[in-house]
DNA sequence: CATCAGGCGAGAC
DNA sequence: GTCTCGCCTGAT
């Protein structure tokens, strides 16, 4: 077990900002995670965050996992101070860490997204990692599955994709999934591209736009200058920037802030 | 019962 | 290039 310090760290937040969909509480209010074929448990205390791991795990994976080296602190003492509504959404959200997540577990995720909901998308993600992804347990015995590799999604036939409630999206998985199996788009250069370049590769597969593409780079690339409009975004740049969002007093940060308005936006609505 | 959820592709122009 | 329209499904 690893316990650490962590300043703007809470998991609840991160689960709640829908930005990982394999994180889940548990009714005793421990923290499980399935991520790169691994289960990990953590838990919030006061101060602390415990790890369930050994130290090896930690500093090899879930450090970097988490984003834990970066001062989000610093980040959102860069607010200009005089934007009384971004400096409200970064404390308000300021446990929200921007994860590095899988590249293609991300591209289906954020595919699934579009014209979902949050509750929704992580009842198809878990129908597909049951179905498609491989079983495995922890040295304790706890159950889990690893995300599917894309040659199972490639040659799952369009009515049993449909069977996992994913509607439209159907296609655009199997069609996601056979561009990568046949190396029309290459994921490992991907994840050595630029921001610009990443993006443009990403939306060469089918069911991935703007929006998505977008999500796919800040959550699985880091970029943070990746700044994914939907929705809730749009409806706070036009109420709140009409003169538009200032990116240029946040480069290197915008897609953090995202996140801050994005979870300030959908946890006060109405 | 209508509307909406972290959009996107296809087709029209 | 820009615009519109239809889309699976479950929750409210």
């Amino acid at each position: 077990m690893i316990k650490v310090k962590t300043d703007n760290f809470s998991l609840t937040q991160i689960s709640e900002s829908g930005q990982c969909f394999r994180l889940r509480q548990f009714e005793n209010g421990r923290y499980g995670l399935t991520a790169f074929g691994r289960y990990l448990e953590a838990q919030e205390q006061k101060e602390e965050i415990c790890f369930f791991c050994t130290r090896e795990e930690f500093d090899g994976i879930w450090k970097r996992y988490f984003d834990l080296d970066r001062d989000y602190g610093a980040m959102i003492g860069c607010v200009d101070e005089k934007d009384n509504y971004l400096c409200q959404a970064a404390a308000y959200g300021s446990g929200i860490r921007i994860l590095r997540q899988d590249l293609w577990e991300m591209i289906i995720s954020f595919i699934i997204s579009q014209q979902n909901n949050i509750k929704r998308i992580r009842k198809c993600i878990d129908y597909l990692c049951q179905k498609y992804g491989e079983e495995k347990r922890t040295k304790e015995g706890i159950l889990y599955y690893a995300f599917p590799e894309p040659e199972k999604l490639a040659q799952a036939s369009m009515e049993d994709l449909f069977a996992c409630n994913l509607g439209y999206r159907s296609r655009y998985i199997q069609k996601t999934a056979q561009s990568i199996v046949n190396g029309e788009v290459n994921l490992k250069a991907v994840q050595n591209m630029e921001y610009d370049e990443a993006k443009a590769e990403l939306l060469k597969l089918c069911g991935v736009g703007e929006k998505v593409a977008d999500c796919i780079c800040l959550f699985a690339l880091h970029k943070l200058d990746a700044f994914p409009r939907d929705t809730h975004i749009n409806k706070v740049l036009s109420e709140r920037y009409p003169k538009g969002f200032p990116f240029e007093k946040y480069q290197g940060t915008a897609g953090v802030l995202q996140q801050y308005i994005f979870y300030y936006d959908l946890k006060n609505q109405k």
